[in-house]
DNA sequence: TTTTGCACTCTACCGACGGGAGTGCTAAAT
DNA sequence: ATTTAGCACTCCCGTCGGTAGAGTGCAAAA
C-alpha cells in the first residue's frame, strides 16, 4: 500500500503535487480542513477556486484526500500523508546552535540510564511531542566483570559489569557465610570463565563447567558457580524504555477524547505495544515513520510515530523515537529525530 | 478552620449529623447534586422532603454544604468533607484475604527500588485512584561499605552500599591505572574511616583526614581519599518518587477537563508541590488527609490525597499516599493507605 | 482548460421553548 | 414548636427551527 502511494507522484501533474503539498502543509498548520478558497488565496498559482476543486477532487479519487463531510474542506489520508512524508517533503536543516547545544548537553553524562533520560526529556522539549527512548533485547550485551561483595549475615552482592559501561547489581542468598578473601577467589573463578561473554552463552558454560567440578572437591568452586547462577536468574529486567512528556499529547484537538487519551496512555504503561512497535524499527537503517492505521494499533490510529534506531559502531544499540498527532511537523521533526539518534550513538560510543 | 469544623459535630443535632452523612455518601456515590427528595427517599428516617430541605439549608449556613446553583441539589463543601472525614466516617476493615495478598507480593521483594514501584503499582490498582511512594531527604543512610572495581581505561567504578540494603554505583576517572589489589587497599582503608557515617559527615571527615595525610608520603591513601571525593560529589540522586495510576484520574467527572488535567500531569512530572506536600506529612503520626484546596496547591484544588509515612524500627523511612478526586470513598482509601504504609514499614525493615 | 454562476449540503451557532429537578417561603396540620 | 403540603420561582438541559457561513459539485460560458 505505502509501494503504490509513492508511485502516486508520478502519476500527477506538478500542479497537483504542488497544491496536494499546500493542502497539507495548511492543514498540518492549523489543524481545519481546508477548502478551495483558502487554497486559491495562499498558493502562488493564480487559480480560481472551481479550478483547484476540480483537482482535489481528483485527489479524493485517488484517496490522497478526503472531506470529514460534505461542505467541509479536505483534509489529507493516511495515503495522502504517506506520499507527503515520502516524496515532497524536503527536510529542513537544523539551526547549527541548536543541534551543538543539544550535544553539548548529552555528551557530558556518563550514566547509562540518565542518559537515556536526557535524550528523552530533550526530545520530547524540542519536539513539543511524546518521546520514547529504548534499549532492546538484542543488547544484552556481554559481561565484563562480575564481583562479590560480602553483606551482613548471609547476603552477597554481585555487581555485574558490563562492557558498555553498565552495572547491575544482585543480592543473593547464600548457604554460609564467606569471607572479602573467598569471595575474591571466587569472583576471580568467574571472571576467568565468564569474562567477554554473552549472558545467555554463560548460564550454558555455568552448567558444564558444574558437571567437570562435581568430582572435583574444590567446594568454593562450586559456591561460586551457584552464587553466579543464583544472580544469573534473577530477573534480567527486560525490555525497556524511557518515555517523557506524554503530557505534551493532551491538548491536541484531535487526542481531545479523554477517553482515547486514556487508551493511549495505558498502552504506554503496558509497554507492550509500543515494544512491539519499536522492535520493528531496529532493522530498518535510518527514520522510519509510521502514520496513523499504518502502526497496526488501535489506540494509535489518530498517532504518527518516527522513529530510528541509535548505533555506535555499526552495531545497532536502540531505537527513538517521538509520537505525536498525524498532523504534527514532520519536516522538522524527522530531521531531530535523526540527529538525536546520531547523536546518542556517538556520545555511547564515546563511553565505552 | 479544619479545628472549628470538627467542632460542628457537637454543634448538630443527631439527625441533622445522620443526614450530613446520608448526602454526602450519596454524593460520593454518583457526583450528582443530591436533592431533598432523593435524600427523604433513601434514608430511614420518615421526613419529608420539605424538613430535609430546612435541615439542608441550616447545613448550608454552616458551610458544610453548597449548591452549584440554585434549583440543583447540595454538595459537600471543603469544611464539610473535613467533618465527615473526622467524625462521621467509619473505616471500615478490609477483607482479610485482601490484605494477605497485598501482604505476599510484597514481602517477596528484595529490590527496594522494585518494592517502591511494586507497592506503588498495588495502591494505584486496588484504589483505583492515583498513588505515590517517596523516599524523603532524611533517609540519606548511613554507608555500611565502600568498593572499588577497576575498569578500562583509568575507570573505576564504585560502589556504595548503604545501611538499607540500597546500593549506588558510580563511574569515576582517575589520573592513573589502579591494580585491583590497590584498590582493594584503597577501600579498605576508606571503609575504616568511613563504615557507619553518613554521607555529609562523610565529606567533612574526608576533609580533615586530607589534611593529616599531606604530610604522610602514602601516594595510595591520597588517591584513596580523592576517589571518594569524587565519588560523593557526583549527583547524589535527590529526593525521588514513584507514581503510578495515573491514568486513573483520566475520567472522573470532576477533572474531565482536559486543560486542568494536563496542568495536574506536569505538576506531577515537576515533582515540586507534590513534594513539598508529602514532606508536610512526615511529622504526622499516621494518615492524613488534604481535602482540596486546603494541599495549598491550585492544580490539586478539586483533588484529595491521603498519605501516611511509613516506618521501621520508629524511624520514619518515607511517605505513600494516593490522589484522587474530593470525591473519594474515604472509608475504604484510608484504611488502605494506612495498611500499606505499614506493610511496606515491616517489609522494609525484613530487608535491613 | 479554466472560470463563472448557481443550487445544494452540512455544520455551527443562536434564541426560544418546555420539561424536570429542586428550592424557599408561607400557611396549614400535627 | 415541628413538620408537612402547596405553590411560585429559578435554573439547567435538551430539543427544535432558523440562519449564516463555508464549501462543494455541476453545467454552461469564456
Amino acid at each position: 500500500m505505502s509501494k503504490s502511494a509513492s508511485n502516486d507522484a508520478f502519476q500527477l501533474s506538478e500542479r497537483s503535487l504542488f497544491l496536494f503539498k499546500a493542502l497539507v502543509e495548511h492543514f498540518i498548520e492549523d489543524g481545519q480542513p481546508v477548502g478551495s478558497r483558502t487554497l486559491a488565496r495562499d498558493t502562488k498559482l493564480d487559480l480560481s477556486p472551481a479550478t483547484i476543486r476540480n483537482i482535489m477532487a481528483d485527489l479524493e479519487d485517488m484517496g490522497l484526500l478526503r472531506s470529514p463531510h460534505t461542505s467541509a474542506g479536505r483534509i489529507p489520508t493516511v495515503r495522502g500523508y504517506r506520499l507527503f512524508v515520502d516524496s515532497l517533503l524536503r527536510a529542513n536543516n537544523l539551526e547549527q546552535d541548536e543541534v551543538s547545544r543539544m550535544a553539548r548537553e548529552l555528551e557530558a553524562e556518563i550514566n547509562v540510564q540518565v542518559l537515556m533520560e536526557k535524550t528523552s526529556a530533550m526530545l520530547s522539549d524540542i519536539t513539543q511531542l511524546a518521546s520514547v527512548v529504548m534499549l532492546p533485547r538484542s543488547r544484552q550485551g556481554a559481561l565484563r566483570q562480575i564481583e562479590f561483595v560480602a553483606l551482613a549475615d548471609n547476603r552477597v552482592l554481585v555487581i555485574l559489569v558490563m562492557n558498555d559501561r553498565e552495572v547491575q547489581n544482585r543480592i543473593i542468598n547464600t548457604a554460609r557465610r564467606f569471607t572479602p578473601a573467598e569471595l575474591q577467589q571466587a569472583a576471580n573463578y568467574l571472571n576467568s570463565i565468564c569474562s567477554g561473554k554473552d549472558l545467555t552463552s554463560i548460564k550454558t558454560e555455568l552448567l558444564q563447567e558444574m558437571q567437570q567440578v562435581k568430582d572435583n572437591v574444590n567446594e568454593l568452586m562450586q559456591s561460586a558457580i551457584e552464587m553466579a547462577q543464583q544472580a544469573f536468574s534473577q530477573g534480567e529486567r527486560g525490555d525497556d524504555y524511557v518515555l517523557a512528556g506524554q503530557t505534551n499529547l493532551m491538548g491536541f484537538a484531535e487526542l481531545s477524547d479523554v477517553e482515547k487519551l486514556k487508551k493511549l496512555f495505558e498502552s504506554f504503561n503496558q509497554k507492550r505495544d509500543l515494544l512491539h512497535l519499536l522492535e520493528q524499527s531496529i532493522g530498518a537503517r535510518g527514520v522510519q515513520i509510521f502514520i496513523g492505521e499504518e502502526s497496526g494499533y488501535e489506540v494509535l490510529d489518530d498517532c504518527s510515530i518516527v522513529t530510528s534506531p541509535y548505533e555506535a559502531d555499526g552495531q545497532i544499540l536502540g531505537v527513538l523515537g517521538v509520537i505525536g498527532p498525524t498532523r504534527m511537523h514532520y519536516e522538522r521533526v524527522i530531521p531531530i529525530v535523526d540527529i538525536t539518534a546520531k547523536m546518542l550513538g556517538t556520545t555511547l560510543k564515546s563511553l565505552n
